[in-house]
DNA sequence: CTGTTAGCGCTTTCAC
DNA sequence: GTGAAAGCGCTAACAG
């Protein structure tokens, strides 16, 4: 009971020699090989002893912590789940470890720089719509090393991950088009998302080049209920579109529900598919057709990136090269013959 | 660029005094109050060069690290979701941060006790199903002082926080008896798992109280699948019950899923509810009626409990005292009469 | 009221 | 191959 944790010395102790070669042994220092035997020695003692070295004190002296922040605006976004998962593992992958911060509360600002000013983590992953353009442009300033902006890309921020969303929306529209859509309707988030005025801008440019007709619906949020808000004001109007865009997968799910409120049957009048994909997928109704994006990729070439500027690497913008794909459902399908 | 970052010794030569003058008042230290004076000077240099304390060296000095580790089955799940949130205001509100592990990969026995072993954090809190109760057993026995069980109970365990599980399903078997049900089955996920167990005691007992006829499926999981093919199996069944109660909120959007596949009406000819209340339920269809918990409280009630034990306090089993509450939505109603 | 001092447990440079 | 010693930035006990 309320035994001391065991430090270099207790295993030097038990191994018979002094305790700087133990160090060097345990993390296999190649100043410091000790003899087959010794080191045999050393390694047993260790584990008899139960050595583990204390964090506090390697992050002091090597004034290198070994974990990784990551700021997410929340804990339920099923597309923030996906990426806070690439990035813990490819954290774990690295030998690092993973705080999270979301901005439930308190200055987000503060958060970050807090994490980083106080020597908690190496370098701070952003990935969170709702810190604004000016903030992140001051913090990537003071802390250039050490911050990473995860689906998000802003001017003056040099160290940036993001997916293709403008192929994605493409994609949608593609889709739809196949299928026979002339007239199509695009929900998104705030154009103060970045990502949505990619999405959108794919989208226009996707619909113009196939001939269809296109109209945008811009959301100051991108819930549930901003897509249950959007598309009921689509539903509503004199010129329905044929096919609903929702920008986020919870828009979608709000998208689908507006159309059932309305009673308006979901493909037989209207298509609906949503950017990212989600298991939820599969259990609504109709199940919905989806653009799947590599969310835990992006999490992971954040990961990446990170490491790359704490060891002095240069700060790039990523753009994850996979594509992305359509999951058809049965959400969609060919316009109503009139 | 490049600058090191300042220390106690930088602000104490901006202010013309001793480093650890400085640590004190800037610690708002009893021992250690300087006249209106130099503390005003102390606290306008720290200001100045823009000091932070070093958590490295705080945590060696001070063998507290002031985080909390929190280790979840993973990010999508969105009761844990809720809990993360809970646990991080709390832990917020206390001057602590928090570190996220999951067992996404690696075994999470492992992960606990590195985390507490290495220093990294005071205590843990362990939010999962997915490790088998002799293991938590062993780490309890290990780390007794440090480890708090989260929405789980395991013999030989003494601190540990849970909801009314049970008053939750009997919550449920009151609404549904109220409106004339006299038949209903209760789809559960392994009894391996505490919760699910006082869940289907509370919906057992509260059925015979009450006079209802009840049945119950065990599934080996808790998901959407799981909801969906469990359902899928009692509407099936030759015998069907008028009403399901899913042991998740999940496995309600499963069974929702179901009965639609099986074109079963709900509630016309099926009444469907599940433990555990989510945003999501407003948009799905029928919306779904839920027994609400206080899952952000069993958060925050597993810090103060895990703060307790650090500072030496006893271990106790908490039962968050909230009682379930009864959202009721569109997919109950009385029974069809034949 | 303020300064001095001794480490916390570790990494790292320099001896031998 | 291995030991000795310095010191990372801080807290805390003791002096004055």
């Amino acid at each position: 009971m309320g035994q001391r944790r065991p430090t270099l010395r207790d295993v030097a102790d038990a191994a018979g020699v002094h305790f700087s070669l133990v160090s060097r042994v345990l993390r296999d220092d190649p100043r410091g090989f000790a003899s087959k035997d010794t080191r045999a020695r050393i390694l047993r003692a260790a584990d008899e002893v139960g050595y583990r070295a204390d964090a506090s004190a390697r992050g002091l002296r090597s004034s290198r912590t070994m974990t990784l922040g990551l700021l997410l605006p929340g804990f339920s976004s099923p597309v923030y789940s996906s990426i806070a998962q690439g990035v813990e593992e490819q954290a774990k992958q690295h030998g690092y470890g993973l705080v999270l911060g979301t901005h439930a509360a308190g200055d987000p600002h503060e958060t970050i720089t807090d994490m980083v000013m106080h020597g908690r983590v190496d370098a701070m992953l952003v990935a969170s719509g709702q810190i604004e353009d000016a903030a992140l442009r001051r913090l990537a300033g003071q802390l250039p090393r050490s911050v990473v902006l995860v689906n998000r890309q802003v001017r003056g921020v040099s160290a940036s991950v993001v997916l293709r969303d403008g192929d994605a929306t493409a994609c949608a529209v593609e889709h739809l088009a196949a299928l026979g859509h002339r007239s199509i309707c695009g929900i998104f988030g705030p154009r103060t998302l970045d990502t949505m005025v990619r999405r959108e801008r794919g989208f226009v440019r996707a619909a113009q080049r196939l001939d269809v007709r296109a109209t945008t619906v811009e959301m100051p949020d991108r819930d549930y209920a901003a897509g249950y808000e959007g598309a009921l004001r689509v539903l509503r109007s004199t010129q329905r579109p044929t096919a609903l865009v929702a920008g986020t997968f919870p828009m979608g799910v709000g998208a689908l529900a507006a159309a059932r409120s309305e009673n308006i049957a979901v493909p037989g009048e209207i298509s609906v598919l949503s950017v990212h994909n989600d298991q939820l997928a599969d259990y609504l109704t109709p199940r919905l057709t989806t653009v799947s994006m590599p969310t835990k990729r992006l999490g992971a070439e954040a990961v990446e990136l990170a490491l790359v500027l704490t060891a002095g690497g240069a700060a790039r913008r990523v753009v994850v090269p996979d594509p992305p794909e359509l999951i058809a459902r049965d959400s969609t399908a060919g316009p109503a013959r009139i």
